[in-house]
DNA sequence: GTCAATGTATGACAAATATCATATTTTAAA
DNA sequence: TTTAAAATATGATATTTGTCATACATTGAC
């Protein structure tokens, strides 16, 4: 069973609040899973009876509308935690989490984390400002879907895409979503989410070469997105 | 200066968890206000140093978009909270609070606040839960934005004011809101919201009488909304 | 390698929604 | 009360976006 002192989780989460000794007892009390590409790690209505640690991977948050489609929420990557709302709502989940690489990830039970928000008031204020800014995220996400146009939004989540999970060497963006993914980001139906890829390739914003997108006028694109 | 102990807000709010003592000690630093229909409670990018108390009335909290329109994120009313989000992420608003009739407000200063959260952990717990059920409800809210028409969002919006704030005695909806209004919180233009009220009004839906709506037809209207 | 399944791309068209113009009604100020 | 301003309503039209059809490309199982 590996510590969790040099956790990549601990260093960037609420989770960076806690002391040797509690680190020690999440480690005695921790799950560690292997979720592959596509795999769940759970799903819209299930009851999540503690917090996903991300080691290493990305997942994506989304909920499964009436009219069929898939709407993703939010994107974690590695370093997050994952369930806290659903935990201390003592709800079931409103999303699903699917695994869109490879990931580890370790489960700490609702008992431990109750535990430290007992003990840590610092650790406690974290995770409260962590969910403070997902809140706000999901305001200003909600006004963007009210208000922008798709292809404001499709600006938006490119650059967004390329802010937050980077690039590879060859600049194009290190995250590989579907066509349906993307869509499904940006709130819209997938061929037009492709049209509107095509149309900012044709115009030099981006190029596209097979399922690589690189972003080619990131000024261009910021001044579309508003 | 009244005591807090009977107050609405404490009957209904995370406060609730708030003991005699914390309760006095609050009486003591908090600032009641009077704020008149149309007034601002705070603009979007004011630092916001404490918490609000909604003892009477209804506001709303709405974020200006890049096309000049404002779009209402959220309806908030009496007994409830106003400005944790801000205050724990030490943030300046990312909303403006409008009161949509006259309001009676109390303020209590952060350090306050803070202390409590120090103090009681049920609060701590209580505000959590409150901040998680706002994050619920902004996620589903912005699925609803990206993947409903804007007549299925108008039949949601008008069954939601009818439960959140009741009827009056002739059955209309006891919150009025201008066209505008709707228009911002559905996320469309003002023409196309009217329009479509005209709609519901001539298919028997709802009733329009002068400014009042009311809902005629419940069950067609929430099959509308899916 | 072949082939089916799936993902990507594009055209044609329909539906939804926004915009602009203008009329009518309501509200509030003088 | 009168009058200007604001809110509501509706038509005409443009634009955006979705849907359906189809073609092509890629992937993975066998």
């Amino acid at each position: 069973m590996s510590k969790c002192e040099q956790c990549i989780v601990r260093e960037f989460s609420s989770l960076k609040a806690l002391n040797k000794d509690e680190l020690i007892k999440m480690a005695n009390c921790k799950t560690s899973y292997t979720i592959k590409k596509g795999e769940n790690i759970f799903e819209e209505g299930e009851t999540v009876n503690g917090i996903y640690c991300i080691k290493d991977g990305i997942c994506k948050l989304s909920k499964l509308s009436a009219n069929g489609k898939d709407q993703i929420v939010k994107l974690v990557k590695s370093g997050e935690l994952l369930g806290q709302r659903s935990m201390i709502s003592d709800e079931v989940t409103n999303l699903s989490a699917v695994a869109l690489e490879d990931m580890e990830v370790c489960f700490i039970p609702k008992k431990e984390i109750l535990g430290f928000f007992n003990e840590n008031n610092q650790f406690s204020m974290n995770v409260m400002k962590t969910i403070c800014g997902d809140l706000r995220e999901s305001d200003d996400h909600m006004v963007s879907m009210a208000q922008k146009s798709v292809k404001e939004r499709l600006a938006e989540t490119l650059l967004y895409l390329e802010d937050t999970f980077g690039k590879n060497e060859d600049g194009s963006l290190y995250i590989q979503l579907s066509r349906e993914e993307l869509a499904g980001m940006i709130g819209t139906a997938t061929e037009s989410c492709i049209r509107l890829l095509s149309e900012f390739n044709k115009t030099g914003l981006i190029d596209i070469t097979g399922k690589k997108i690189t972003i080619l006028d990131r000024n261009k694109l910021k001044r579309m997105a508003e």
